[in-house]
This record gives C-alpha cells, sequence and structure tokens, in this order.
DNA sequence: ATATTGACTCCCA
DNA sequence: ATGGGAGCCAATA
C-alpha cells in the first residue's frame, strides 16, 4: 500500500464518521486495519485541501482532546468551531485546551457499518479516558 | 543515506 | 488523577 492508497482510506473512513459525532486517530487507524498507524492518520488529514468533503473535524485525540497543532496555528480553532456547527459541545479546559466529550459524542463502531458486525453505543463504554 | 519530527497511544511511577 | 517515558511508522530535514 503505498501513501496515496493510505491517504484514500483514510478518508473513506473519516467520511463515515456520523455528524455530530467524533472519534480518534487510534480508531480510524483501527477501522483501516492500522491500529499502530494513529500519527499517520492525522497526518494523512494534514493533507488534506482547505476545501474538501472530509469532515477531518470529527477525528480528535483519543482522549477527547484537539491537538494543538501549535500556538500559532488556526486549526485547532477551525476544528472546534466545525464541531461546534455540526453540535457538540466543546468544552475549553483551564490552558486553553479544547475538550469533547466522548461519553456522549463519541463514536467508535468495532467495524464499518456492513463490514462485520455491527454494533455500538449502548453505554458509551470507550475502554476509558471518559474522565468526568 | 541517517536523523528528527509528528493533527498519537499506551504503560508505569 | 497527573506526569513522564517508550513504542510506532511514514514524511521531512
Amino acid at each position: 500500500m503505498d501513501s496515496a492508497e493510505f491517504h484514500a482510506h483514510v478518508y473513506r473512513v473519516v467520511r463515515e464518521i456520523p455528524a455530530g459525532r467524533v472519534t480518534s486517530y487510534g480508531h480510524v487507524a483501527k477501522l483501516m486495519g492500522m491500529p499502530r498507524h494513529s500519527r499517520h492518520v492525522g497526518q494523512a488529514l494534514k493533507f488534506l485541501p482547505p476545501n474538501t468533503n472530509v469532515p477531518w473535524q470529527r477525528v480528535i485525540s483519543s482522549s477527547g482532546t484537539i491537538s494543538s497543532r501549535g500556538p500559532g496555528t488556526n486549526g485547532a480553532d477551525r476544528q472546534r468551531q466545525a464541531l461546534e456547527a455540526e453540535g457538540v459541545e466543546v468544552r475549553e479546559g483551564r490552558t486553553g485546551e479544547l475538550l469533547v466529550s466522548l461519553a456522549d459524542y463519541g463514536w467508535f463502531p468495532a467495524r464499518l457499518e456492513g463490514e462485520e458486525e455491527a454494533e455500538e453505543d449502548s453505554g458509551g463504554d470507550d475502554s476509558e479516558g471518559a474522565q468526568i
């Protein structure tokens, strides 16, 4: 698999994320069958053009926090706006970090819909990280 | 060619 | 609950 295909795969999975929901880089990587490529998922999103049909904003870190990517960049801010526009509540930590409640908005299906076994939610259960 | 970085995660202190 | 360190793999320097 080359990088182009990898990117395409990432985009395909990201497009499956329902509006008003968020997931983590690691989970996207998992859905691709490459659980260890969590970082490269974000990398691929970075390659996206400004006007794209890929809802990259629905992908955040596994802790429910939006990665800062640097104080001089506005990417995180744009992501917050996009999420709020979709109805996702974004809370702000005291250091200005953006947090999303995975317990409420997290989307972590075992496999893609129609792949094998479709199930979801029913209590959230997202392994961990959901500190109240 | 090797070294460093990064839109990450997990594990242990 | 928080914090620091190691693991990962492709892209960049």
